[in-house]
DNA sequence: CGACGTTTTCAATCGTTTCTGAAACTTTCG
DNA sequence: CGAAAGTTTCAGAAACGATTGAAAACGTCG
């Protein structure tokens, strides 16, 4: 085995989470950035970054700090050295948990923020009644209204267990709704389980 | 109350819903759509929609397909009418549940399957051994892949138990987990307040 | 069967987002 | 304090995805 085959599979990863990254709506570089930090598991400085991944210095600075603000990758600093260093955290869960947190916190929120504006925009006013007309019409809209807000503040609680302090809960439950969806097994043993899904159906 | 303030109302929920839809690495303009089929709540044709949304019929034409492929819009006929009509999935979860498998089927289970290749790229071959400088640094490597396997896999069974028929049960738990997480003493609360959703029963 | 109304496709265009590179700024150290 | 090293900002350039509009395809009806 070549000894640059890793590097070779780093790069193919953060190929594939920079890819991911957009599909999802986080730009592909901070997704590239975050993904070698991930898989290479040390701390790098910005013209690694640059380096390894060819942007310029401006593009990996802000990209960082995006990262630094989603709370998914951390400041390192080494002694007798000026440069500053950054590492992504280590643990998978903790960094889902960050990502959802802040996720709620960016676009979750200010929607259902937003829906209950609309709602109350046509909600009746104290001793206001709609036109005999628009009253079904009116009623049934809301109602639309209501349910998606009712939606969205159930994955708000779901959200706030997965990420709140205690949010191992989340973590113990998604094991359990896996047994159920798929029949997965997956439990601690860092041996290379390749196991396969299977359907349930 | 004037009578044209459902329309306002509807065409300010088109823009948050397609606003929230980009975030999301949905076309802005198919989530347009599907948020006017959604408040609207009943059916309507391309004419309809190119009018209301101001948007060409190509473009139309292309959202209202990609928006049935989701499985979360779907066709109506009108006898006497050479016209198709196109009427949204109108309960929210069903609608989530169908976002979730479309997306799990094609982003997450690619993903999956590259994460599993790129594994495979340096896990050791029958009868071969890696160099001793390179042991350690991949076996860290390949750690930090399982780990995001695993945690692809359960997600994989969460969804599974989401999106199947009896995917209710999801609901159920989410309903339970929302519970334990507005009990949940959570960091410092973002704007959780101003939950006064009427309760039918 | 041909004409008409409707839907789909696709190359060209347009608009947005991302990226660059250089300048401004901040911090550290002699 | 001033120089050196590092970081951030930002206007313009490039890249990308979205959108249009016209033409082709489709299906229906007289």
């Amino acid at each position: 085995m070549p000894p640059n085959s890793i590097k070779a599979a780093q790069d193919r990863f953060v190929a594939v989470w920079g890819q991911m990254g957009s599909a999802w709506g986080i730009s592909r570089t901070m997704a590239e950035v975050h993904a070698l930090l991930y898989i290479t598991g040390e701390p790098l400085c910005t013209d690694d970054i640059m380096e390894r991944l060819q942007i310029s210095r401006g593009n990996a600075s802000m990209s960082m700090r995006a990262l630094l603000d989603w709370g998914i990758v951390e400041r390192v600093h080494r002694r007798g050295d000026r440069k500053e260093y950054f590492k992504a955290e280590g643990d998978v869960w903790a960094m889902f948990r960050a990502i959802v947190r802040e996720r709620m916190k960016r676009e979750v929120d200010p929607l259902r923020a937003q829906l209950y504006e609309i709602r109350d925009q046509t909600g009746e006013r104290a001793g206001e009644r709609a036109p005999r007309d628009q009253g079904a019409d009116l009623l049934a809209h809301n109602r639309r209204l209501d349910e998606l807000l009712r939606f969205f503040q159930t994955l708000e609680g779901v959200s706030n267990s997965f990420v709140s302090p205690a949010g191992r809960g989340l973590q113990a439950a998604a094991k359990i709704l896996g047994y159920i969806g798929g029949g997965v097994g997956n439990s601690a043993g860092p041996s290379t389980e390749a196991t396969d899904t299977k359907e349930a159906g």
